[in-house]
RNA sequence: GCAGAUGUAGUUCAAUGGUAGAACUAUAGCCUUCCAAGCUAUUAACGUGGGUUCGAUUCCCAUCAUCUGCUCCA
């Protein structure tokens, strides 16, 4: 059975998943809070993409660049000016617009607006009559431009020198340290750089709990590769994801690719497709991946006078690589793998709730309990100790037995160990698996390796 | 940003212009030898700020937050 976005949402702060940010204030809107469970599922998520795209993949690297950066990066890299959408409102109805939009429409995309300035564009909408779209009357207020990055001050001192941008992407990073990483890692094209980490940006419509929030985090990939090869790697990267994405878990009929209309694309690509995930309010983008062509290393180069051309060592041919970039969302795989795996079973019409994440992706991966407490504590909790050197693990001796199973069903737990008197006399537990509910008995020096060849994704 | 709805224990829901009640959960104890059993006890709430009033959780205003729809989305 389907949850509703309002239960996830419920379910993730009763559970100690995901809380309201600094809620006894009255929160901040769309900022959200990761808990010690919210926590380790994240990590997990992190940690598989990790595995996946960088250390099990023979092309790629792995790299952590700063949050602040030279703010010429975004100059350079467009974010400062194209990052900014020429807002105006409707006074009467007070609808807001896209300006740009409203001309592409007006004009039936015969103009584009594309670098006019604020003026222009208010002069344009007046003179050409264009009414709201909403209401029909032609009263608009000035064009207000929300830039999307987040503007902050290093130093002590609010001078306009001292300005700095919270990231907006962590492509930029990577951008920077393309060369670095190809001298001191000797890669040859084609190669790629990952790294996750928080972006920042001014959203105007956040919402939909954890999936647009302003501060968020990235795992990106740009892979850089000849400039005739794009294409091709372009499809390679696109079924690469979505098979991970498969491999995480997620259904295959939440899934599906949507390739983005010549219209759409934004300001440096060539071609983007998002894999999108259907989410409990629609389809929502999960996975965009994008051909950003040389547009990022041929800014960079003009704007900064370093050149960031690639001397092909076999070939002497020096070319500015084309660049491939898949980019997820982690908040929001989070949330796709929460909504794709909590599920509500019935067992002798009682409700079960379950959380069915692949063992590799559960927050704790064995819960150990005592049969009854007062005989079998100090053993469980010897056991505890011995297993949670290698897993993540919870340990419970409350309520009855049923119960610590449902407790732990509920946040996902694959494997729950029971000590009863046959530990004590023969050393062994009785092992019970979440997914099927069988049990088995496995002596105690096992119960390691049992659980470490589970939990491999 | 617009429109609508909603804010009372951790959750779900009551009631009330005059000391806020329950169920579930949680915790402790008793009982219990493998799938939310039972008994007892305990903890725990009126989003925030104003106003009206002798008195406001209740009425009014503002604000904050969430949900739904629209809009938007690099």
């Amino acid at each position: 059975m389907k949850l509703s976005m309002e239960e996830i949402v419920n379910y993730c702060k009763q559970y100690g998943f995901i809380f309201q940010s600094s809620e006894i204030y009255g929160g901040l809107s769309n900022t959200w809070d990761y808990g010690p469970l919210g926590k380790e599922l994240k990590e997990n998520i992190r940690q598989a993409w990790w595995n996946k795209f960088i250390r099990e993949n023979p092309y790629n690297y792995g790299l952590d660049s700063a949050i602040l950066m030279n703010p010429e990066v975004w100059v350079a890299s467009g974010h400062v000016t194209n990052f900014a959408d020429p807002l105006i409102d409707c006074k009467k109805c007070k609808m807001r617009h896209r300006a740009d939009k409203l001309i592409e429409e007006f004009t039936n995309g015969q103009e584009t607006a594309d670098g006019w300035s604020n003026e222009k564009i208010e002069e344009y909408i007046k003179v050409q009559g264009i009414k709201c779209p909403n209401c029909n009357s032609q009263d608009f207020t000035p064009i207000r431009k929300f830039n999307l990055l987040f503007e902050t001050h290093q130093g002590v001192t609010e001078e306009a020198k001292s300005k700095v941008y919270l990231r907006g992407e962590t492509a930029q990073g990577i951008f920077m340290n393309f060369l670095n990483v190809q001298r001191t890692m000797r890669a040859k094209v084609p190669f790629g750089i990952g790294q996750t980490g928080k972006s920042f940006r001014n959203e105007i419509t956040p919402g939909n709990f954890i999936f647009r929030t302003r501060e968020f985090e990235q795992m990106e990939l740009e892979f850089f590769c000849k400039p005739s090869t794009d294409l091709e790697w372009f499809g390679y990267w696109k079924s690469f994801c979505m098979n991970f994405l498969k491999d995480l878990g997620l259904k295959k009929d939440n899934l599906r690719f949507r390739d983005h209309k010549k219209e759409e694309l934004s300001f440096y690509s060539k071609a983007t497709s998002d894999i999108e995930y259907l989410y409990p309010m629609g389809w929502g983008e999960l996975w965009g991946i994008a051909d950003r062509t040389d547009y990022d290393l041929s800014v960079h180069e003009n704007h900064s006078k370093h050149e960031l051309k690639y001397l092909d060592p076999e070939t002497n041919e020096k070319y500015i690589p084309y660049v491939i970039e898949p980019s997820v969302g982690l908040d929001r795989l989070f949330l796709a793998l929460l909504c794709d795996a909590l599920e509500k079973d019935l067992i002798n019409d009682e409700e079960r709730l379950v959380l069915k994440l692949k063992p590799a992706l559960a927050p704790y991966k064995v819960v150990v309990l005592p049969l009854m407490k007062k005989y079998h504590s100090e053993k469980a909790l010897e056991i505890y100790a011995m297993l949670s050197k290698y897993f993540p693990c919870s340990y419970d001796d409350a309520g009855s037995i049923g119960k610590r199973y449902r407790r732990s069903d509920a946040i996902g737990t694959p494997f729950a160990i029971t000590i009863d008197d046959n530990t004590l006399k023969e050393n062994v537990v009785t092992l019970r698996d979440r997914d099927t509910m069988q049990q088995i008995t496995i002596p105690v020096n096992e119960i390691n390796d049992y659980v470490k060849d589970n939990i491999i994704l």
